[in-house]
RNA sequence: GCCGGGGUAGCUCAGUGGCAGAGCAGCUGAUUCGUAAUCAGCAGGUCGCGGGUUCAAGUCCCGCCCCCGGCUCCA
């Protein structure tokens, strides 16, 4: 992965605490006008680390009560005279010892406790006026530089990350070069909120949540249909290659994690049911029962590779504060598949896979980087296995002309992966699909064999795979990337009838008629309300299409086609409307072509 | 789970101890309309849930649930 500018600062990689380039520099020196804002302001407060971020800055800063929104308002008000002040940053060096003492006597402990973890005989400060940080910089030539900045909100947030040490109060802000730019974000960051998939969700009728069920969504009638549409799409391609699909319980005795070794690891995240005196749970994946589809007969080398498909049903009790929408549930459903195939058959299959999602993804526009995580320090297996298994995944990458990061050390304990994820239009980034090569988990502990062209048997290797990742979560994610403005092929409503007046209400119902035969999603609207109202209406549901009909459109067996663009195409024949409708809905595109010559 | 902010009509939100409100949506009626909001009327409430303080609680206090932003976690 690439090093981050927080990375950066908290780790104390490189020789700086940012990225000498103007922006980054800009946020670094914003976060200390912040950080000397606030100690003026509750001179009690002890510093803790201030690194520049994506898109601004925080400061972190250890202080009894909370700050409230009122004191980031004070603290941004007092910000902006030190900005006017224009104090230059002054550096200056210190042996290291020094400045130990020197912040154990301003009452700093954690610069002294950062102090005594760094390996440096001498180390700088920066100040401004009378604050003065323990910091690398680079800073910006004075404080008047930091001009366009804004205090976004505060939170609790673990000293160095971990939830056993004290929680820390922390600040973020946004900080650019220009006001311009400083506006062009928060107009940004109010246009997210606008394509928020939980917004959409409830505006669109997609889906819902309530708080009987926690973390599990509700999918009403028009959310079913994006459900159904992308299980057509994953059927229609995966049996095009060759995988069978099976489906595995939800309800599970606990024996089977015992022996799968999830009990030990991650008991805590499953929910557990007693019944009749024995311990069954909700099953957290998908994998282990897949092994026992596997096992119920005798594998030949012949039979390799064999690919077991599940839209499988997943729960997993996370932490309460960590639900959001779609994006991270309790309840989900992944579009899996367990992959069992002899070791000569696995960069085939890998680099099949990374096709496979190379596809997919280009069919709903998303752009997905690809990262591989190789041998953590905890392994099972071989490093002759670990090394032939990061070899197979290396080269299935390039063979499909992918770039990659690489992760050192992060793969699972049973085998390297690489994990997909995709940058929605707001710069986010989801984690979707995961190859992970499995060497033993399933492998061993489920004693999975096939006899060998020797007659002896063999273990396979088993590949776990998802490429949407979760119906759940993808669909947030296309519906944040299209705005809910899906594509024909997905809408819930593909097209919508609108009569101009009751007059024509009868040829409305034709065309409305000619349509579900067609299979095609069409909806009548013939309420009693002006045209343009109804335009209005199906414009803000991002239905594709509308079809307008009047006394012209009766005549002449024609339709006037509106777009959900806004744009006004005038008469079409309706046949010519079905026929494009048709094919467009066929070939899964993302622009609309119905009546376009 | 931790820190903070929230939860009032289907939706968006106002309401700082004294009669529970607005706009949109809904319903009824009028209007029969040609490409982004026709007019009028009506109806709509466990103020998240439970307890407490008070003559009086949407409002103050305590506990719980859910949501939002972070943190942590994310086989």
């Amino acid at each position: 992965m690439a090093e981050t500018e927080e990375d950066r600062h908290l780790r104390f990689a490189g020789g700086l605490d940012c990225d000498p380039s103007p922006l980054p520099t800009l946020r670094h020196s914003a976060s200390h006008v912040m950080a000397q804002a606030v100690k003026r302001l509750f001179p009690d407060v002890k510093l803790a680390i201030g690194p520049a971020i994506e898109d601004g800055f925080y400061y972190d800063f250890a202080k009894p009560d909370p700050f409230t929104p009122e004191d980031l308002a004070k603290i941004e008000a007092l910000m902006h005279e030190l900005v006017r002040a224009d104090l230059p940053f002054v550096r200056r060096e210190l042996p290291r010892a020094e400045a130990i003492r020197l912040f154990r006597e301003r009452g700093e402990p954690f610069k002294v406790e950062i102090l005594e973890g760094i390996d440096a005989d001498l180390v700088s400060l920066y100040r401004q006026g009378e604050f003065e940080d323990l910091c690398r910089g680079p800073h910006v030539p004075s404080t008047g530089h930091v001009t366009a900045f804004k205090l976004l909100s505060s939170s609790g947030a673990y000293w160095r990350g971990d939830e056993r040490n004290p929680m820390l109060q922390r600040i973020y802000g946004t900080a650019w070069l220009t006001p311009e730019e400083l506006d062009r974000h928060l107009w940004r960051l109010e246009e997210a909120k606008k394509r928020d998939h939980r917004k959409l969700g409830r505006e669109l009728d997609l889906f819902d949540f309530f708080d009987v069920a926690p973390g599990a969504p509700f999918w009403l009638p028009k959310g079913m249909v994006l459900v159904r549409e992308l299980e057509r799409f994953a059927r229609e391609s995966l049996d095009a290659r060759g995988y069978q699909e099976i489906a595995t319980p939800i309800l599970i005795h606990k024996r089977l994690w015992e022996q799968s070794g999830h009990w030990e690891h991650y008991q805590d995240n499953m929910f557990q049911v007693e019944v009749e005196g024995q311990l069954f749970t909700l099953k957290p994946m998908n994998c282990p029962p897949s092994a026992y589809v596997y096992r119920r007969a005798l594998r030949s080398y012949r039979d390799l590779p064999l690919r077991f498909s599940e839209m499988g049903r997943c729960h997993r009790n996370e932490r309460s504060g960590t639900l959001t929408g779609l994006v991270r549930v309790r309840q989900f459903t992944q579009d899996d598949a367990h992959i069992y195939c002899r070791p000569d058959q696995l960069e085939d299959e890998i680099t099949a896979l990374l096709e496979l999602v190379r596809e997919w993804y280009k069919v709903f526009t998303l752009e997905p980087s690809f990262k591989l995580s190789t041998r953590p320090e905890k392994f099972l297996g071989t490093p002759e296995q670990w090394n032939a298994a990061e070899q197979a995944l290396h080269q299935a990458l390039k063979a499909n002309g992918l770039a990659y990061d690489v992760d050192p050390a992060a793969g699972a304990f049973y085998g390297p992966k690489i994990d997909v994820d995709v940058q929605d239009v707001l710069g986010r980034r989801w984690q979707i699909a995961t190859v992970q090569v499995d060497l033993t988990m399933l492998p061993e502990r489920f004693q999975l064999e096939y006899i060998d062209s020797d007659g002896h048997p063999k273990r396979p290797v088993a590949i776990h795979r998802a490429i949407f990742g979760s119906y759940e979560r993808f669909i947030g994610i296309i519906t944040e990337h299209f705005a809910g403005a899906f594509p024909t092929w997905l809408a819930p409503v593909q097209a919508r009838v609108l009569p101009v007046s009751e007059k024509h209400a009868e040829y409305a119902r034709t065309v409305t008629r000619r349509l579900t035969e067609a299979r095609i999603r069409g909806e009548l609207d013939d309420r009693n309300e002006k045209l343009g109202y109804r335009i209005r209406e199906a414009q803000l549901a991002k239905v594709p299409y509308m079809l307008v009909v009047g006394e012209r459109e009766a005549q002449n067996g024609t339709v006037s086609l509106r777009y959900r663009t806004g744009e006004d195409r005038g008469a079409v024949p309706l046949d010519r409307v079905l026929a494009d409708l048709a094919h467009e809905i066929g070939s899964r595109t993302v622009t609309l072509t119905v009546g376009r010559s």
